[in-house]
RNA sequence: GGAGCGGUGUCCGAGGGGUUUAAGGAGGCGGUCUUGAAAACCGUUGUACCGCGAGGUACCGGGGGUUCGAAUCCCCCCUGCUCCGCCA
């Protein structure tokens, strides 16, 4: 990110006199066809259409400068990323996260935890190898109880926050640019993590938060509405370019996956409740699962340019390098970074058009639940326990060897 | 994918180059009248930007073009409905 605020000031200033130029021409060309509505005679209005001819020209001259100049000025305005909370820690990568909460301790095993790559193969529930022949690397066949556990996790999810009063959807896996855009997300270049669709102006979402962030976008919201609480199923595509030095064994970091994400809409006063709230909610998910899990506030430097503050749930995954905690979820509040992109507002009581303030948040990941789900349930004998609160989605309380 | 017809303000709905400053209606808000309400009547009404203000500029699905002047004419695109084709 090269973004330069003294640059976008002088642009937008250089832009307002250049506006007020252009004003005062179409004022005069407006004044100019005003006085031709009426019976003029020959000589007059010959007059007037000379005038007319040269004010045109100039509006022409002066409406390209400004489209030019407009252009650079969103250019160069997009390039500047939110502020971050003040007690957000400081700090360049994702070490430098701070641990503020624990909830659960590392689950103990009295045998040698596998890990869900061997537990998904001997209990013939993931398949990744076909899967690269088929499809790719990084993408995976669900099998058997592993389709179940995954409808589970979702219904599981979406019965907990329709209890919680949010709307619930399931959204196009598919969004416009200028959505993405809006979002904070770069669909271009080679360093992106969105794959185009050729042709279409339209790119795969890489979340949910994509969709439901742009489904009220260009509106004017009811201050009474609000907070509105949306929750969205949708699968979710990223390309991982670049990837390969990282941990991506198995389903930590694959192209596709399902997901429920929350999406809140607040006034500005409320947002910073709002993520609390979310993060909470977040925290039950995982509670009533059964998974230890951490939360972590995550570092100035790992924020990403829409997030002013973001809270990363991080569970126990027993088989990733001997057992280590894993991202799960993660919950961001925007502000009005996304608000501003997308023209999102509210009518506040003075009568004033505000812009909202938008939040997102996982309620799960499917890839990465299930990671955490067969890792810390599984048992001495290769079979993997089913949560309990998952047991009457699933229809079945254990995965055992065929 | 093909054909036909549409897209106008908060909503419905006229207007097809200059008396449009977008008619008319509905709704909302304010007021008169009333013990109160309804009805009637009067006024008001969106968004963005510039300006201390008066006020100004832009917006009739989006983008180009023609013209002294475009909601209105031309071109491209998007989108809705109806019919046809295809299809889970």
């Amino acid at each position: 990110m090269d973004a330069d605020a003294d640059l976008v000031v002088s642009l937008y200033d250089e832009k307002i006199g250049l506006q007020r130029e252009t004003e005062e021409l179409r004022k005069k060309r407006n004044d100019n066809a005003l006085a031709m509505k009426g019976k003029l005679d020959p000589e007059t209005r010959a007059v007037r259409i000379e005038e007319g001819k040269l004010l045109k020209d100039k509006i022409a001259q002066a409406e390209a400068r400004l489209t030019e100049l407009d252009n650079r000025l969103a250019v160069e305005g997009a390039k500047i990323p939110n502020m971050a909370h003040p007690e957000a820690p400081r700090g360049k990568e994702d070490k430098d996260n701070l641990e503020v909460k624990r909830v659960g301790e590392p689950t103990k095993f009295d045998f040698e935890p596998k890990d869900h790559v061997q537990l998904g193969q001997s209990l013939d529930l993931i398949d990744f190898d076909t899967a690269t022949r088929v499809s790719g690397t990084k993408f995976y066949y669900l099998k058997n109880e592993a389709v179940i556990l995954e409808m589970a996790l979702v219904r599981y999810t979406l019965d907990t926050l329709m209890k919680k009063g949010f709307t619930l959807f399931q959204t196009p896996d598919i969004a416009k640019t200028e959505i993405l855009e809006g979002i904070g997300f770069n669909p271009r270049g080679p360093e992106s993590n969105i794959y185009t669709v050729e042709g279409e102006g339209t790119c795969l979402i890489g979340t949910a938060e994509i969709t439901l962030g742009g489904y009220y976008s260009g509106s004017i919201l009811d201050k009474i509405s609000l907070p509105l609480k949306l929750a969205g199923v949708s699968h979710c595509f990223r390309r991982e370019a670049g990837a390969a030095g990282q941990f991506s064994k198995g389903l930590y970091r694959v192209h596709q996956f399902t997901k429920v994400e929350m999406f809140a809409y607040t006034v500005p006063e409320e947002s910073g409740a709002m993520h609390e709230y979310l993060r909470t909610v977040e925290e039950e998910i995982f509670s009533g699962l059964g998974i230890p899990f951490r939360v972590v506030d995550t570092c100035t430097g790992d924020l990403g340019a829409p997030a002013y503050r973001k809270w990363d749930l991080e569970a126990w995954m027993p088989g990733r390098n001997g057992g280590e905690w894993g991202e799960v979820t993660s919950t961001s509040n925007c502000t009005d970074y996304q608000a501003r992109r997308l023209n999102i507002k509210y009518k506040d009581e003075d009568g004033k058009n505000k812009h909202v303030h938008m939040l997102n948040g996982t309620a799960v990941a499917c890839s990465r639940a299930m990671i955490a789900v067969l890792e810390n349930f599984q048992r001495a004998d290769g079979s993997v326990a089913i949560p309990p609160a998952l047991v009457p989605y699933c229809g079945f309380s254990e995965i055992g060897r065929k």
